[in-house]
DNA sequence: ATCTCTACCTACTGGTTGGTAGGTAGGTAT
DNA sequence: ATACCTACCTACCAACCAGTAGGTAGAGAT
């Protein structure tokens, strides 16, 4: 046993809990007693509920910002970049379903509770990744694309599949987020966004496995 | 004024604070005040939140089998069908954001609530659709493409989009479900899978507009 | 005139919620 | 030894929850 201290403890379950029924559909009690202590005993390590949905909330945006920003510095061009970078997100989603199942809860929601600005948070990568896309696109790395739109599908496709896992399971018969499931998914998203955005109709010059 | 019956408005409002905030998220004193009445009186027309919330969720899936129904009898073949069906499904769910958040939710906490087995509902609406672009395939029609991955992809961009608007609301500056934004978005997801699902490489041979 | 039904109401119940008050066991520092 | 701190506890509170009991105003039928 690694003896974790319990503040990390709690935050774990109640990312989990948050992220399984949602903030209203979650109780103090509920998270209590996942971690083995009574609520009162909770609100010693947290002076309120939204409290901790905050702080369950900025540990989960400073983890991704964090793997996000090494992924951004990764060298290469064109396809090769992009490729590696939605390959890590993908990777990144998977290793953390709890994060984006939250993170989609918000998305709906409109993604701004207790004052955290979502929206102002993602933005400046979104910019990012956007102006990217577009200078490839005039580089003639890319075919001409509405990056925005790429953007968009990128995001759907990653999250999409790894919020909704639990549906899908039923589904797709197996387990949605089993080894095997996850690396013919990730390898269909790359052959698609690669038909979208490189002219070169040959893939064995252009897909990451050749 | 029309004087739609009560237990349509009921229905309505619920559909939409049930979208909005989630099951645990929304109370019967939120519903009734939002339609002009008490709860006891809500509690005239359903016998229970869960009641309530089982005929919003049976109302939305009856709409949309019934729609899906009558586009899957349409005519055609390959692509022309294809996207025929891709577009009916983005107009179905533009039409209707609160469902499809609804059913969002139900996909990231597993789909049964209430006994109600939403995979058991959408399977074989699946697996009819995997069939076709499987015979599809082998007709030669499409490209070798893995069908379930396809349509999850599918799925997961449809929903998506919608679902999230009032996230990308904020990233995308101008309203996300206004008409001109929804044709951009709409032909950007025709264009990504034709390029996936089309070998021939001419657009304006396959292109729905052309 | 009375009976019945619908659609609403007020008033209440038992249970759960988030949060507080106050106490205690055990470790540490002086 | 004693003072202090951390981490937990029981007991309580007001507010809110879903749901029930019972009453009323109005419309329609007999």
């Amino acid at each position: 046993m690694a003896q974790r201290p319990m503040r990390e403890v709690i935050l774990d379950e109640a990312t989990e809990l948050f992220a399984r029924f949602g903030y209203g559909g979650t109780s103090l009690n509920h998270i209590a007693a996942g971690v083995g202590i009574k609520r009162p005993s909770l609100l010693h390590h947290f002076p309120s509920k939204d409290a901790l949905y905050g702080e369950v909330f900025e540990r989960m945006l400073s983890d991704w910002l964090e793997r996000v920003e090494a992924t951004m510095k990764s060298p290469g061009r064109g396809w090769e970049r992009f490729s590696a970078v939605l390959v890590s997100g993908f990777e990144l989603f998977c290793e953390n379903p709890s994060y984006v199942r939250l993170m989609r809860r918000e998305a709906i929601e409109g993604g701004e509770r207790l004052g955290i600005d979502l929206v102002g948070v993602v933005a400046p990568f979104f910019e990012a990744a956007v102006n990217w896309l577009e200078e490839e696109v005039v580089a003639g790395h890319f075919r001409k694309v509405d990056a925005r739109q790429v953007l968009v599908t990128a995001y759907a496709t990653l999250l999409g599949y790894v919020s909704d896992a639990p549906f899908l399971n039923g589904l797709l018969v197996d387990d949605a987020l089993a080894p095997e499931m996850l690396l013919a998914r990730r390898d269909h998203l790359l052959d698609m966004f690669r038909r979208t955005l490189v002219a070169d109709p040959d893939p064995s010059l252009t897909s990451l496995g050749a």
